[in-house]
DNA sequence: TAATAATGATTGATATATCAACTATTTGTG
DNA sequence: CACAAATAGTTGATATATCAATCATTATTA
């Protein structure tokens, strides 16, 4: 870092890092299970799942990605059969869903996210992790 | 996020939420102001300036990146002619160092950076900041 | 209702992330 | 010294991020 050692600069820094070391150590385990997906195909899969009816846009939306990237992201679901995709009403839309085998993956996967989420915030208390959610909150919405 | 609705399921969407939003920030500001370079070019600028003497792995280590990754934005910077690759004693290795334009665009860049993170940081107290900074860093700790 | 707007999704181009394989040096050791 | 191991960097393949352009379909409105 050098020059800049201000709380605030570090602070950004360490933002970027925990969630580069957060996906890192969850794509890791995902392998380690043998669940040949990676976090992103994850959150995919998990949304879809939890969803009664979703657009790409929403989808996109929900979990913070660019639409162009959920196109590309559901070709290698789709290809990987762990989602099917059937015309909707509106001829503009999709309509998406799981497969048996979408479904299984979103699940395991889901328990190993769990894992290491908990492991993640190991000896932080309820309120430091308030201020946490709060104070992220606040930087997004400075500057959203 | 459905029925996962758990503060610590919350709590790192918005880690990966927040990282977004400010590099999407900065990079738009960057924009406004001419410069044409990415965010994380001007991450590797910034951290060629500062340092005496850098090697890409150190570089990429310092900035969190991938060794491949180094090299490649290095291609862009040097086709840009922000930065000098010369060969070192050791010839397994380069020195890197900024050209006058490197040094400006690295500059300019970082009084943008600079306003934004302060932005960011708006009306949260030190004490906030400082709960932020040492809970990222316990998650980095028992994640790595 | 015909022309135009808006919407949902795809595609192309470029940048970055990650892993693995590979080259070129340098270092360490017998 | 010779040769194996370690180190620095590059390259290829695949996945994702972002922006812009485009296509098809639906909604609006003159």
């Amino acid at each position: 870092m050098a020059k800049d050692q201000k709380l605030e600069d570090i602070l950004y820094y360490l933002i970027e890092k925990t969630n580069k070391v957060v996906r890192r150590h969850s794509q890791i385990r995902f392998a380690e299970a043998g669940l040949s997906i990676t976090v992103d195909q994850w959150l995919v899969l998990k949304k879809i799942g939890d969803s009664e009816r979703i657009t790409q846009i929403e989808l996109a939306n929900a979990i913070f990605k660019d639409r162009a990237s959920i196109t590309r992201i559901l070709d290698l679901l789709l290809e990987k059969k762990l989602v099917k995709k059937d015309p909707g009403a509106d001829k503009r839309v999709y309509e998406l869903s799981l497969t048996t085998a979408g479904i299984k993956f979103s699940e395991e996967a889901l328990m190993i996210v769990k894992r290491v989420r908990r492991k993640g915030i190991e000896e932080i208390s309820e309120k430091e992790l308030e201020t946490l959610r709060k104070g992220l909150e606040k930087i997004i919405k400075n500057l959203e």
